[in-house]
Parts: C-alpha cells; sequence; structure tokens
RNA sequence: GGUCGCGUAGCUCAGCUGGAUAGAGCAUCUGCCUUCUAAGCAGACGGUCACAGGUUCGAAUCCUGUCGCGAUCACCA
C-alpha cells in the first residue's frame, strides 16, 4: 500500500504527457541538452536583476535558426513587459552579461528581438568527447526498480491473416515499447488475442463442411491462410444462402438472420461454450495453425512479444469486479438484470457492463483483463493500449470506469490511438478483396530492393543468402519508415499501385548514410584516442547541435508515444551528414587530429542512426 | 444530429508547449561520379498554412464559428 502511495505521488513518473513537467526530467538518461540551456535561462534572469532590479521568471532559449549568426537564442519580447528598453539595446546589455558571465558563450548578435549567441568549439568538442563511441547513446539504462508500462498491441482475430493495419499497428505498439525502454522504463509487451466468438466459428465451421480434412501440410498454405480462406468461403456461401431466401420471399434482415449456415454457426459457438470436447479440440486445431503463421509474420516483421492473453481465457473475467462496482455505486443495475455506468457527467453516455443474461461484454472483458494483467506483473502501473482510433470512445471509457474503481494505476492508462491505413479507393475491405496482406507486402519489398540493389551492383562479392538477408533489411526499412515517420494519429493513405520510395525521407535513404560511414570506418583503420582540431568546420558544428538532441528527441517521443519524431530526427541529422560528407573530405586530410576527430565524428553519427533506427525496429546494414 | 480526430506546395509529409523570410521528400527542370558507396550532393520551380472572426507586440501553432474528410454513437468485438 505504501508503495502505491508513493509512487503515486512521485509525480507519475510515466506517460501521460499532460502531467509532463515543464522542464522533462531525463530521469536515468545523460542529458546533453539540458545545462546549457539552463545556464543561459538563469544568467539571464541573473542579468535582469543585476542590471534591471526585476524578477523575470521565464525565460525562453531555442536552437537559433540556421539563417542567422549563432548557436542558441534568447527572445527577448517576453522581457520588455519587465523592462521598458527598445529590444536591441537590452539584447546587447543582456548579451554582454552573458558574454562575461558564461565561458561558452564567446559572442552574441541581437536582431529585432533576438539575442543570438554563439557558443564556443570548446563547448562543442566537450560535448563530443562526452558522447564519442557510445554504443548507448541516447538510450537510458532501465530501472529495474521503477514502475514497469504494458504495452498492447497487435491483438488479432484469428480467423484471418494479418493486413496492412496489423502492421501499422505491430510497428506502432513495437516502437513506443523500445522507445519507452530507452527512456528509462522497464516494459512488458502484451496482446489480448480475439480466439473466440462466432467469427472464429464460422471459419471452423466452413473448415467442417468443405475442408475435406486439408491442413497447413496438405495444402502448402500457411496456417493463418488456410484458415482466412475458410472464413471468406463461409461468407461467399453465408451471402448466396440470403440471396436464396430472399427469391423466396423473405426480407433482408429476415434472411440475414435466419440463412441456415448462419445458424450452425451459432450452434457451434454453443458447443464451444458448453466445452465440446469435438469443438474444442477443433477449434485449439486451428487456431494452433493461426498461431503458428502469425509468428512467422511477427518474426519477419521483426516484432515480439513477452505475454500472450487470450480472450477465450479472459472473457469470463470482470464479472465479479461488476459486483464490486456495484457495491461501491459506480455501476448501477436495471430492472432486466444488465448492469450500466452513467458516464453523463462526463459528457459521455450510459455504457453497459454486464448484460441482462449475465454474461460480458467486451467492455467487461477489457476491464477483467487489466486487472488481470497488474495482478500477473505486480510492478505495472501503467499500460498502453495500440488500438485504432475507432475505438477512442470504447478507451475513453475503459479508463473512466477504471478511475472511478479506485486503481492507481488507471490514471497511467494511454490509448494509443492511430488512424487507419487506407487504400485510395477508401477502406480495405476483406470482402472487396481490397486488403493488403501483411506476408505479401512484405514480400514485395524485399523484391523491390532485391531490384534496385541487383541493379546497382555494388554487391557482387556477396553470396546469395547474404543477398536475401541484406534485401529484405532493406525492403522492411522502406516499410516501416514509411509507416512510422507518419504521425499516428493521422490516417494513412496507402497506394498499391505506387511503390513505396527508396530515394529521399526514407528507410533505404538513412541506411545508405549508416552503410557510408561503415565504408569510412573500415578503410579508417585503428581508431586513434580522441584528439581534436584547433576549430570546427561549420557543418561539424550544425551535426554537433544536432547530436544534443538525441536523447531529448527519444524523451519527448516516449512522453507522446509518438516515434515519427524519432524518425523526423535521423532524418535531419542524416541529411546534415551527406551534406557534410560530401563536402567535407575525411579520409583524405592530411592533419591526423583532424582526421581522427571527422572518423570518430561519422563513428558516433552512425552510433545515433542505428540506435534511433533501433527504436523504430529498423536494422542498418554495413553496406549495401 | 451529438462527440472525437484530421485539413500546410501537384502528391506524401515535417513544423503546432505562439516567435525571425512556413521546411523536407516525390514529381518537373539545371549542374556534380580519374577523392571516402551518385539509394548521394548542390540548385531552380512550386504556398491566400481549408475559410472567417478573435486573443497577442507577434498566430500555421491558442480560442470561437463555418466548410470538407474520417471515425464513433449496439445487451457486436
Amino acid at each position: 500500500m505504501h508503495l502505491l502511495f508513493e509512487s503515486r505521488s512521485v509525480q507519475l513518473p510515466f506517460l501521460l504527457p499532460i502531467i509532463s513537467p515543464p522542464l522533462p526530467i531525463f530521469a536515468a538518461s545523460k542529458d546533453v541538452t539540458q545545462p546549457m540551456e539552463i545556464l543561459i535561462q538563469q544568467a539571464v534572469k541573473t542579468a535582469c536583476i543585476n542590471l534591471f532590479q526585476v524578477d523575470i521568471d521565464q525565460v525562453d532559449v531555442q536552437p537559433t535558426k540556421s539563417d542567422f549568426e549563432g548557436d542558441l537564442t534568447v527572445i527577448l519580447f517576453p522581457l520588455l513587459k519587465y523592462v521598458k528598453k527598445n529590444p536591441p539595446q537590452l539584447g546587447e546589455e543582456i548579451g554582454a552579461f552573458l558574454v562575461k558571465e558564461i565561458e561558452a558563450v564567446e559572442g552574441f548578435n541581437v536582431i529585432k528581438g533576438f539575442l543570438n549567441l554563439t557558443i564556443s568549439d570548446t563547448y562543442f568538442f566537450n560535448f563530443f568527447k562526452s558522447i564519442q563511441g557510445d554504443k548507448h547513446i541516447g538510450i537510458a539504462p532501465i530501472d529495474e526498480n521503477a514502475p514497469a508500462v504494458m504495452v498492447e498491441y497487435s491483438s488479432p482475430n484469428t480467423n484471418k491473416p494479418l493486413h496492412l493495419g496489423h502492421i501499422r499497428n505491430n510497428l506502432l505498439g513495437y516502437s513506443v515499447a523500445e522507445i519507452l525502454k530507452a527512456s528509462g522504463k522497464k516494459v512488458y509487451k502484451t496482446q489480448i488475442i480475439n480466439d473466440r466468438g462466432i467469427h472464429i466459428c464460422k471459419s471452423m465451421l466452413a473448415w467442417q463442411k468443405f475442408g475435406k480434412g486439408e491442413t497447413p501440410e496438405s495444402s502448402g498454405l500457411k496456417g493463418d491462410k488456410l484458415v482466412g480462406k475458410y472464413y471468406v468461403l463461409f461468407d461467399t456461401t453465408y451471402k448466396s444462402q440470403i440471396a436464396e431466401l430472399m427469391k423466396n420471399g423473405l426480407t433482408d434482415e429476415q434472411a440475414k438472420k435466419q440463412a441456415p449456415i448462419l445458424l450452425e454457426a451459432q450452434k457451434m459457438l454453443q458447443l464451444w461454450e458448453g466445452g465440446d470436447p469435438e469443438t474444442v479440440s477443433l477449434w485449439k486445431m486451428m487456431n494452433g495453425w493461426v498461431y503458428k503463421g502469425f509468428e512467422e509474420t511477427y518474426k519477419n516483421l521483426g516484432v515480439d512479444f513477452d505475454t500472450y492473453y487470450y480472450e477465450s481465457d479472459t472473457y469470463l473475467l470482470g464479472k465479479d469486479v461488476v459486483q464490486i462496482g456495484l457495491d461501491k455505486g459506480v455501476f448501477e443495475k436495471d430492472p432486466d438484470g444488465s448492469v450500466w455506468i452513467d458516464l453523463t457527467g462526463e459528457g459521455l453516455d450510459r455504457k453497459i457492463v454486464l448484460r441482462s443474461d449475465g454474461t460480458a461484454v467486451y467492455m467487461t472483458q477489457d476491464i477483467g483483463t487489466a486487472i488481470q494483467r497488474v495482478k500477473d506483473y505486480p510492478d505495472v502501473k501503467g499500460m498502453v493500449y495500440t488500438v485504432g482510433n475507432e475505438q477512442d470512445y470504447h478507451f475513453k471509457v475503459l479508463f473512466l470506469i477504471l478511475k472511478k474503481l479506485g486503481f492507481d494505476w488507471a490514471e497511467n492508462l494511454f490509448h494509443l490511438s492511430y488512424g487507419m491505413v487506407d487504400l485510395p479507393s477508401g477502406k480495405m475491405k476483406s470482402r472487396e478483396g481490397t486488403v493488403v496482406d501483411a506476408d505479401d507486402l512484405m514480400d514485395e519489398m524485399t523484391q523491390s530492393a532485391a531490384a534496385i540493389t541487383e541493379e546497382l551492383g555494388k554487391l557482387d562479392d556477396f553470396d546469395e543468402e547474404q543477398k536475401q538477408v541484406l534485401f529484405k533489411l532493406i525492403g522492411l526499412a522502406a516499410l516501416k519508415y514509411f509507416i512510422l515517420k507518419v504521425d499516428p494519429k493521422k490516417r494513412i493513405l496507402f497506394n498499391p499501385k505506387e511503390s513505396i520510395d527508396f530515394q529521399g525521407n526514407t528507410g533505404p535513404f538513412i541506411q545508405y548514410t549508416y552503410a557510408r560511414i561503415r565504408s569510412i570506418l573500415r578503410k579508417s583503420g585503428k581508431t586513434i584516442e580522441a584528439t581534436f582540431p584547433n576549430e570546427l568546420h561549420p557543418r561539424e558544428k550544425e551535426i554537433l547541435k544536432t547530436l544534443r538532441y538525441f536523447p531529448r528527441t527519444v524523451q519527448e517521443a516516449a512522453e507522446q508515444f509518438n516515434p515519427a519524431l524519432v524518425a523526423n530526427y535521423v532524418y535531419e541529422l542524416v541529411k546534415l551528414y551527406n551534406s557534410y560528407y560530401q563536402a567535407v573530405p575525411i579520409l583524405s586530410v592530411e592533419d591526423t587530429a583532424v582526421r581522427n576527430f571527422r572518423v570518430q565524428l561519422s563513428e558516433t553519427v552512425g552510433l545515433t542512426i542505428k540506435n534511433a533506427f533501433a527504436l523504430l525496429g529498423i536494422t542498418v546494414p554495413d553496406r549495401m
């Protein structure tokens, strides 16, 4: 109990960006950004007290825009409220003060209301020394004793294969989990598998009727594809039966309810719920096929899970909680026996939590599962649900209910709500055959990567196996980056006719930069201990300035559950490096101090790319 | 209809805790491979930040309204 209170009073160490403190606390991560900014902020405050006898509460320090001279900029406008001076004059006085007081500030200029400060090369050298060659750059060590987060993603149905929508879900969930880890949190990845219900019975029934004992082995089909095939078969049979019934004079609605195959499926569900051995064993067999197929897809996609939850285990959970909720007065019972929660006070509706026949609904199950998870993993003090935005309302209600029931961890629930992946024609529809299959798409991406790579012909010394590994690496990078660079809450348009790019702001572009860096490192020979040239090339300074922001970017991505921030960051860094690579010789420089510095700078950029991409679930190649 | 989200260059997206002339990539056009991988670099072209008000010294960013697109409002999951 004591622990619970403590973890709550410690400012909710994770989740919910709303409560994050004004200056993010970089818990365990090595913070390389803040000290300089804070130093300047404080010095500006001191300057205002010493020079003008006013106490300023907030000072805005930000990176100087690249078109202007300087590295960090103090915005003077807000100070004008307190100090009655014109901005240039104020800037001159504060600027002079900062140069005098802070060693690293070696110059300044004032343009309009902006005080641009030039930070010394020495400062950047020292910064570089602190990160140079660090394999864990940007990655905070995980605090095993701190509260853990459970990240749920994927959560498939076991009646059809995974598609492009699942890919977005999986990539987001995996990446957010990795980003949370990198921000120092302990994370469990999980999913809830919808392995029961009428939809599962549909494919079971169709297989029973038409399957003639077909198995993945006998057909050569991947298990999930095989089961999916029978789900579709059910649907076509169902439709033709409806048409038949309507010909005989039934209305559309009647026909839909009376189609014999549907009645059979419903009967099968009852048998399953009654524990009929034959039905259960059929269910087990077919689900087994599906899981094997899913595992293959997950493996190819490069995502993994620490623990699994199955709806068949959890669908009865939550019923006893309903009783507790009734006792507490959180829920109310209608005369027919159904149980509800009234959220009209919160601007929402009345929502059912238990049917009148006493059976559980979706909500009941999710309440139970959440509680079960905390029971199973007592260090879990927060959860992230990676589920499409069509379920925004459901999660709003779920979180409210859990809060009202009084669970402390209910304060730290987050619905990672993402937009749908749509086709130019609109939603993907399995009935219309417009679903983009996950396995097929990954194959196509690999093939595209192969075609492009072979055409460039740089890898003649690779054997077939090495090539295949590389093609997949590149193809998947293109796919993953394409999806993850977009803000999760926006919907994505996927045009199957236009292939995903391999040039410009893409995964392969970033991989390519990494491969170039690796090539330099291979050719550079032994790296000598860090030595520094007398002065920095302007582009080197730009790169170092950007490198400073990596840990902060990871932290922000964790606070906002947004991998796109990491993707966009690494793209910026890579663009800068490519420009540098083009403009500045590295290996052919005579001065060994300069040469070594440039090699080491390249190495550190490479490590940053590698770590950033790892957070996105993308692997980088040594050559391509 | 109520609620929620989105609307930035021809296309795909950054930028949104208010700050300087709104940035990239793709596409189109110009240059650059006898120096480290041209999946690259340098440049040109391209914008009433959906529209209208408001707050502010300052608005793509915050507020209100309108329009457009999407989602959601089940004793389905």
